[in-house]
DNA sequence: CGTGGCATGTAAACGGTTACATGATTTA
DNA sequence: TAAATCATGTAACCGTTTACATGCCACG
């Protein structure tokens, strides 16, 4: 009777591409929605067996060579997703373990938390080359898709966001390595760093 | 012998301040770390049992009038919390519902997508005007306390990333509500909505 | 005195991951 | 035929929240 969220990606997926197996699942959610949202076997397959017998899914084909089960949406899973879809979102507790850290930084050397943003911004400039890739993609071919637009939106959410933090982290850095900048007594020992 | 975040939580804010009983703490999470992490009592409780028990923080006072077991870090415990901070940070799999339900949005009719994004535009705004007059506050007064540098970094990542998410939230309304500009074709029945 | 809120605590449930088991199929 | 990897599945565990229980103190 509880739905999980895990219940409305599957649904979700499946009004996306009619047929899927719990292996096609966890890709599909790795490569569309994977920088905001993940799912694990564990979950994936014991969700479809009880979407199926809820009556939400249906067994559809089962793929010729491949020995893969897939499943289908049917009517009532995609009112189900609908209903799901117009209810307010929900975000969970908040949970920031790089923030975490930053925040006590100062029971630890300088040159810690200035390790951690600098990891920080690996990760995110990674994220960045990879979103802006997959947008420049996207815009080259026109929307034939009626998810595109949709799609779009997280898509420079994300960008967005991705920026954001770059510019943070890279501020953030010149104050953590500038050691304690007293205004009239130049820091003896560190040179400016110059890359 | 596993040490779950939590643990950390509590050492890191007993680093801040000396004496907290288990009710500081909860108060303590929300009002200082509230937006990026969060901790129930069902954690906490247990959680000062079990440090007391490995020797990283102790009893110290029993509050007068109120009836508060209050806990103070031992030595061994702020060792335990350099190490922790050493060590990269893991950020566990994202899962935002907001973006879920945008990426499916094409499902629902645009109001819905719409009323999700004006939804999470207000909780921006709000988090955004909160977070101002937290930074206006501390920069008021002089840098007194070690540790403030470093909260200054987690809030002023907070005010960028809100400020970025507001920025992209009023464009992702204007492209929603604009009912699919065919260039030549200006929509007949929507009324250019001007607050 | 009684009631409402403060403070501590815990049992149970929950959503989710991890680790492992098992065939079946492709590739070398 | 051996090794790799595809695909499905599940049991156990884990961190966490929820809901509830309990006693104490302040205040009307």
């Amino acid at each position: 009777m509880n739905h999980s969220r895990t219940d409305y990606v599957i649904l979700g997926l499946l009004t996306v591409q009619p047929n899927l197996s719990g292996y096609d699942v966890r890709k599909a959610v790795e490569s569309s929605i994977g920088y905001f949202w993940s799912e694990s076997y564990g979950q994936i397959y014991p969700t479809l067996k009880r979407l199926a017998a809820k009556g939400l899914i249906q067994p559809s084909a089962f793929a010729p060579k491949s020995r893969r089960q897939q499943y289908a949406i049917t009517p009532a899973g995609r009112e189900s997703l609908h209903q799901w879809l117009a209810l307010p979102f929900y975000n969970e507790p908040p949970r920031n373990e790089f923030l975490l850290k930053l925040f006590f930084g100062a029971e630890a050397p300088a040159a810690v938390s200035a390790a951690h943003i600098r990891d920080l911004n690996q990760k995110n400039r990674q994220m960045l080359a990879t979103a802006l890739e997959i947008e420049a993609m996207a815009r080259r071919q026109p929307p034939q898709n009626p998810h595109q637009p949709y799609w779009m939106l997280t898509l420079t959410l994300g960008i967005a966001l991705t920026r954001a933090a770059l510019d943070w982290g890279e501020s953030a850095l010149a104050q953590i390595e500038s050691p304690a900048p007293t205004p009239d007594l130049p820091s003896p020992h560190d040179p400016p760093s110059r890359p």
